[in-house]
DNA sequence: ATTCGCAAAGTTTTT
DNA sequence: CTTTGCGAAT
């Protein structure tokens, strides 16, 4: 077990190599690790070993990518050698907090807010109004790529210059200082600016450089070949006097080039650093040989890499199968009969099986499919929770308690719920902020003296004021009775329960869900400065890192989604051209080649089963198309895998043909049996089959729904009836959905829901 | 002030 | 087929 406390025997399950890196102390150390290498591993004993000869633990800092990936560390870490005070953490986390200590120092406050995506584009929005620029051929949406690829690249908007001629370039040019104003202005930064200003802050203060540098004098790196030059500048002003860094990555993994990450860092890490110490994780210890061999045949075709020689002891396994359907939903079908019927056998369960597919609107088809079959599945889609409007009203509302500049706050909630403040009043709210130089929230304060204003006006502006200055004598309170006065305070509640909507049923229930998760962090910390930390975990955390790995069902995520993970079978879909490759990242052998490393990440989640698939006719966009199998096939190991072949036109399915296309479908279906067959033909003549019954207004009889029974939605799919409350017209029933939608409550007297196998009313 | 409807566009997304 | 944002109608 590796609960003992000496150096010797925590180690004693580890491999020479591994020994090797867990060993190395002083100065730089690479770990090139394989997939499925034991890299968390290697690093935690590594850390533990730091700690067990004698260094300090408040010396030692650990960066990672995702909370998830810092937790698991520190999990680990805590069964090695309990209670450590080492700092683990995302690197945006550790630069909220450095930022927090030094906020002056880049012209922010210290109760500064983290906008999202979302707030930094309503941000972008303002500023694009004030430099009055008119976007006519460019959207807010490439200005904001470009601002945040020249944050990522350390360019500051007083350094930003267009590249010649570049049209873009010269907006971005004019806008970009227009925006760091407005977001200094509100106290706030986004995503990119916590790395940008503490870079920054590193660079222009030498003295504290050396501070840092000295406090952190260890430092690891996860997942280095995604970090962007930021992350790099940062990670280097930190390793100059104590140069003992450790990173570990693997270029053939690094699948986040699109958003910055500069593949270069750990390609020239051995040149940035003089003297390093290379350890190359080689040896899998998860997948089957099979498995192993086809992903390592496909990477070999990228130029920009490590060599490395990847190998396992496992026997060889089933071998990699690539499997061509006449249509994407025989692509689903397929799956889904497959998991059932090796579920019902007994041989596998639900959570040993894995979907994958390269843009998120294909899980849809594989969804339906997976429901016609009964089978319980979740999807993994980034954001949802802390992204839903109502969790993101209450928020803001403690954002704008928090950081009274926070304008981007203001604006969301002023009047919602609806206080008779529209869209006039606020405009000139905003003419009076700008033109005197407040923040939104002051030029509210001084609405009686704004001319332009109606008498009613103002006074619904004068309520919202002091609702505000109300809520402001709470901001000590635990967060969860904050957030309670918040929701009487603000008449949010009042307001979600007069609606007669299910959509604000669930809102409510979400509600509570943020009361929980309030209540929740206050046991964990009972300290000052409850609300500032809060806000701070909120930004910087995803719904993927609540995942609940016990559950036992099917697993739906993206390519991108599935890295870190694994799983015993694995099914990669839709590989065909446009799609896998990417149609957008075709034309860039860079690009080509960060497509082709995707791939290779899917297939090496695979522990036992590979299950490659493509369609000739994909639904996509309520569209049908004839496909072109993906270039990435060619270069598998096709002569040791097993290959189903495409049923029909062999040949022809493999051009981009109209005509043989429709031949194929006027022929070769008419004369088929199958049962599919005959549905996809449907589909193709007659377009509106898909279409939902028309709703009529007869409803499912409410007293009829009963707890257990298992329903369909037309938007969320199955589930089942939970719990079943309240009479008449308030009769609502709670359903638990198998799909991503989770519990939701609704309306009986006017849901669509039916029970299972009830077809049309 | 709010709601409704239509047009437009639609990789990937650790923070 | 979806989702989303903006403009016109109540």
């Amino acid at each position: 077990m590796e609960s003992s406390s000496t150096a010797q025997s925590i180690h004693d399950s580890l491999t020479p190599v591994q020994l090797d890196a867990v060993n190395y102390i002083d100065g730089p150390l690479l770990i090139l690790a394989g997939p499925g290498s034991g890299k968390t591993r290697v690093v935690t004993h590594r850390i533990a070993n730091l700690i067990l000869r004698g260094i300090p633990p408040r010396q030692i800092l650990a960066l990672t990518f995702t909370n998830k990936a810092a937790d698991e560390m520190q999990t680990r870490l805590e069964r090695l050698v309990p209670r450590q005070p080492v700092w683990m953490g995302t690197f945006h986390r550790f630069c909220a907090r450095l930022l927090r200590q030094h906020a002056s120092l880049v012209g922010l406050q210290e109760n500064y807010s983290i906008y999202d995506t979302q707030d930094s584009t309503k941000a972008l929005k303002q500023a694009v109004e004030v430099s009055e620029i008119a976007l006519t051929h460019t959207s807010l949406d490439s200005i904001a790529q470009a601002i945040s690829w020249a944050k990522n690249e350390l360019i500051s908007a007083d350094t930003y210059k267009a590249r010649h001629g570049s049209a873009i370039g010269n907006l971005v040019a004019q806008i970009y200082p227009h925006y760091q104003r407005r977001l200094l202005e509100s106290n706030a930064v986004d995503f990119d600016d916590l790395l940008l200003h503490v870079a920054t802050l590193l660079q222009e203060n030498p003295e504290l450089r050396q501070t840092l540098d000295t406090r952190f004098r260890y430092i690891c790196v996860d997942e280095y070949q995604d970090t962007n030059s930021a992350q790099y500048a940062i990670v280097r002003a930190l390793s100059v006097d104590y140069p003992n860094l450790m990173v570990t990555g693997d270029p053939d993994q690094s699948i986040y080039g699109w958003r910055g990450a500069n593949l270069n860092n750990i390609l020239e890490f051995e040149q940035d650093y003089p003297n390093v110490h290379v350890v190359r994780l080689e040896h899998n210890y998860r997948s089957t040989p099979n498995i192993l061999r086809a992903a390592d045949q496909l990477i070999t075709h990228n130029l920009r890499r490590k060599e490395k020689s990847l190998f396992t002891d496992r026997d060889e396994g089933a071998p990699v199968r690539l499997l061509t359907y006449p249509s994407s939903r025989d692509e689903a079908d397929a799956i889904a009969e497959h998991i059932a019927t090796s579920v019902e056998s007994g041989q596998r369960r639900l959570r040993d099986f894995a979907v994958f597919y390269r843009v998120n609107a294909l899980s849809r088809s594989i969804e339906n499919a997976l429901r016609v079959h009964n089978l319980p599945y979740r999807v993994i889609a980034g954001l949802e929770f802390f992204q839903r409007k109502e969790i993101k009203d209450l928020l803001a509302y403690l954002h704008l308690l928090n950081n009274p500049n926070n304008d981007v706050a203001l604006l969301r909630i002023i009047n919602t719920p609806p206080r008779k403040i529209g869209k006039k009043t606020v405009e000139q709210l905003t003419i009076h902020a700008r033109r005197y130089h407040l923040s939104m929230l002051e030029a509210a304060r001084e609405s009686g003296l704004i001319e332009t204003l109606t008498k009613r006006s103002a006074t619904a502006v004068a309520k919202f004021v002091s609702m505000y200055d109300r809520l402001a004598l709470a901001i000590e309170d635990p967060l969860q009775d904050l957030i309670a006065s918040l929701l009487d305070e603000s008449n949010y509640r009042t307001w979600l329960e007069a609606s007669e909507s299910d959509e604000d049923a669930n809102r409510l229930a979400n509600t509570e869900e943020l009361l929980t998760a309030a209540k929740e962090f206050d046991e964990q910390f009972d300290q000052e400065g409850r609300l500032e930390e809060f806000l701070e975990q909120t930004a910087l955390v995803s719904d993927t890192d609540m995942l609940d790995e016990e559950i036992d069902r099917i697993t739906l995520m993206t390519l991108h989604a599935a890295k870190g993970l694994e799983f015993p079978v694995v099914f990669l879909t839709a590989v065909e051209e446009g799609l896998l490759p990417h149609e957008r990242s075709r034309e860039d052998s860079e690009q080509l080649e960060e497509e082709r490393r995707l791939m290779f990440v899917g297939m090496t989640r695979a522990e036992d089963e590979l299950r490659i698939s493509l369609a000739q006719y994909r639904d996509f966009r309520g569209q049908r198309n004839m496909t072109v199998p993906s270039s990435f096939l060619s270069q598998l190991p096709r002569e040791e895998m097993e290959i189903l072949e495409p049923v029909l036109f062999q040949d022809t399915a493999f051009h981009d043909d109209h005509e043989a296309a429709d031949e194929w479908i006027e022929t070769e279906f008419r004369n088929q049996s199958s049962e599919s067959a005959a549905e996809t033909l449907d589909l193709t003549t007659h377009p509106d089959a898909w279409e939902e019954t028309p709703s009529t207004p007869q409803r499912y009889p409410a007293h009829l729904f009963k707890v257990g029974m298992i329903v369909d939605h037309p938007n969320y799919g199955s589930g089942t009836i939970v719990e079943v409350r309240g009479t008449a017209k308030k009769r609502t029933a709670t359903v638990d959905f198998f799909g991503s939608a989770g519990q939701r409550k609704f309306r009986l007297a006017h849901c669509p829901l039916v029970p299972a196998g009830f077809d049309e009313i």
